[in-house]
DNA sequence: CCAGCGGAGATTGCATACAATCCTAGCATG
DNA sequence: CATGCTAGGATTGTATGCAATCTCCGCTGG
């Protein structure tokens, strides 16, 4: 019997980016930076992030810290840390002596996610207008034809690869507005925005989608930015509203009658 | 001689909620919660992030993992964890084989931690405004007169409940707007708020501060969402306008020349 | 047939040990 | 005096071991 994550680790050997066609102005990304230089932990993060980001992780899964060290070639240790990394973002849910799953929004909270990015993200597009070059604009240009080559394929990978190019515009688009901060916040909130499209999604959205992300690329090349503003809001009330937000029969009884979300707000002492 | 890390623990010891005046609605915090139940990397990250909130661990401090591990009578182990949390906040600053030591800032940092929070405080105060109930008011007028109290009192003690207790004033309003992930957001910019006010700050801004927090209840007794929103976003421009953030010398070299902020962009793979 | 029980196996929580790296101080050398 | 070099100690990175907890499955008794 094969685990999910080994399933997910094929994936991670043959370099997932040889079939993405536009890879490399994929700025959000270290390039060749020394990222991975010697953070395991990260890089298992990394790893991990991309696969549940991808789809190739349900959610659900449960994510065993020895098997995740197996995979990585490392000992418990740093399989822990980059597990709780993903805990941190949201993508993964630790339970005191039961380990490690992929998250699962539940409806509250996907809509609690789409809200927060309705909050910042048209403030982004908006500074990203001000402070946007010709370059930049290339960039989210490049991006978008990523998107684009992605749409007329077919099969599961390229339905993977699409979802994640189309997360990967909005990051781009954010990596522009000069706020390192937002761009993060946002980073976190695209991801976990995967994780609710894989467990309420409905239809193809993202084509949908992707005429948005023209739109909106239009009105930042026309440097009016409170029309990009409005656009985004837009593309995400529609991205929300292609959601089957109807709370379905939980999977396990455990989780029907877990108290409530684990402790967000518990945050100070 | 005594390390700062004691000082700060001494703090700890005899309780410092003993001399605040109305330490029980503090509604963030988790009251009798089992929050420390048996989660001690959490304690421990709780601990040190009160502490830095309170200025009693300036930026720049060295957190030692034995040292913090002895301090709560704790392995090395759950004391990385906790320092790993607060380094994923923002806090702390983790550098390789170097250690983690409390963040420090640096102007830009500050004004991008500004900057997002006008981008998501404002509209947390509308929404507050639309869900509030009474006992809600009653929750944020109460954490004003403690707010209050302070302002009466000498000494840095009263100084930095003052600081904490203007910080909590922002979370407990956000805990009403209903929307946790955003509250969590906010916690993390008010927490780093804190430390670019001790790096940065010029006046008592606090004070002036308090009579906006109590415009802002006003308004949203009125039920006046936009003006509350509005007044926040006042109330953030003008705490920004009391920082000094002009590049001042450096403390050490190795900060002057390290490559940029850590890493905050390198987030996907 | 089903509820209750118990023990084996699996998995996590944590402490500890060792290796790798860094920092410091002292000495030598120009 | 300034610079370079080299132990030695201190600190972090990682693996591993053990105890605590959970999960699963078969058994018993009703």
């Amino acid at each position: 019997m094969q685990s999910p994550l080994e399933i997910a680790g094929d994936l991670f050997q043959f370099s997932p980016q040889a079939l993405e066609p536009g890879e490399d102005m994929n700025l959000i990304a270290s390039p060749s930076t020394d990222a991975a230089n010697e953070d395991r932990a990260r890089a298992i993060r990394d790893r991990l992030h991309d696969a549940i980001v991808d789809h190739r992780l349900a959610p659900g899964t449960k994510l065993n810290e020895a098997e995740v060290g197996a995979l990585f070639g490392v000992s418990r240790t740093v399989a822990r840390a980059g597990l709780q990394m993903l805990a941190y973002e949201g993508l993964a849910r630790i339970e005191r002596n039961r380990g490690a799953f992929v998250a699962q929004p539940s409806p509250d909270e996907a809509r609690q996610i789409f809200e927060a990015r309705r909050s910042i993200e048209p403030g982004i597009a908006r500074r990203a207008c001000e402070q946007l070059t010709a370059e930049g604009l290339e960039t989210i240009a490049a991006q978008l034809e990523a998107e684009a080559a992605f749409l007329d394929r077919r099969g599961p990978q390229a339905r993977r690869a699409e979802i994640k190019a189309s997360g990967d515009f909005h990051l781009v688009l954010a990596s522009f507005a000069g706020n390192p901060i937002l761009a993060r916040f946002l980073a976190e909130l695209v991801a976990r925005s995967s994780l609710v499209i894989a467990l309420y999604g409905r239809s193809g959205a993202s084509s949908c989608g992707h005429t948005h992300h023209g739109e909106i690329l239009d009105a930042l090349k026309a440097g009016e930015g409170d029309e990009a503003a409005h656009l985004m809001l837009r593309h995400l009330d529609h991205i929300e509203a292609d959601l089957d937000l109807r709370l379905r029969g939980g999977n396990s009884l455990r989780d029907a009658v877990a108290p409530w979300e684990p402790s967000v707000l518990a945050q100070n002492s």
